[in-house]
DNA sequence: GGGGACGGTGATACCTAGTGTCAAATTCGC
DNA sequence: GCGAATTTGACACTAGGTATCACCGTCCCC
């Protein structure tokens, strides 16, 4: 699981350092979503700069998804998959589910093209109580 | 234009001030997406903070929107309806367009339905370029 | 196995966006 | 015009993130 991530690194030009190995392996053991400040606490022994740097590749190579909270902060959380997906946050628990819908993206793509954008990117959250927290 | 704006502030229970007015003017005057930072600057007399505050206020009453850029950036800017709807913004030369999309709320909504989520709220921003930076 | 080039790291300082506090000023209903 | 309540500005502070730079570790080539 964390393996195939590290060949990933590689595989893209990175190093395969005992710092990236120990900042996936906390991301991996992580059960909820993280901010980075919680993810540096975790890992005393490595500076606060490099935990963001890492993070950020590992965002870059989409190993960790970011996720823009209701409140304007940021959390991030293990890519379920390497897919394209959207998010749907719990802002009972802050569960995270992941979802991809061609419907959606269909959606996007048109109303992009009607307004003559050449569409690079999109994002959309999704916020609201998951099933547990409804009770 | 900003006469209704002003009506809202007061409709809802908040005071019609001096700063407030100048704030709002210096916002329906920009032809573009600004920063709180730019905003502060053309307003040399009004404090930083009220700046934030006010701005936090129009938007809590949807007279201005808040666009997330795709750098983890945020501008923000006059609301062109006061109806829900989502930003195609350009990476070239930063313009955004407002659109509305039923078939993509749709999709949202049932996506939500499918995992069991109660919605409360979603945000949909679309990056690309507009029809003039692709030139 | 022993360099050396180069990418990665940690410390630190800094930056941007935004909030909390509190005394002084302004607004608005009367 | 008066007083209560809201708003304001100054300032200090926070969170999240980046720039710099000297030092260190990795990987490649011999």
């Amino acid at each position: 699981m964390a393996a195939d991530s590290l060949a990933r690194l590689v595989d893209t030009g990175h190093r395969l350092t005992a710092t990236r190995r120990a900042v996936l392996d906390a991301i991996t053991r992580s059960p909820r979503p993280f901010t980075i400040e919680e993810l540096s606490e975790g890992l005393p022994d490595i500076g606060r700069a490099t935990v963001f740097r890492t993070v950020k590749l590992l965002h870059e190579l989409d190993i960790v998804c970011r996720l823009p909270l209701e409140d304007g902060g940021v959390r991030y959380q293990r890519a379920g998959s390497g897919e394209h997906h959207h998010h749907l946050i719990c802002g009972g628990c802050g569960a995270v589910a992941e979802f991809s819908d061609p419907a959606l993206d269909d959606a996007i793509e048109r109303n992009a093209a009607a307004a003559g954008f050449a569409l690079d990117a999109h994002s959309a959250e999704l916020y609201g109580r998951c099933a547990a927290c409804r009770g």
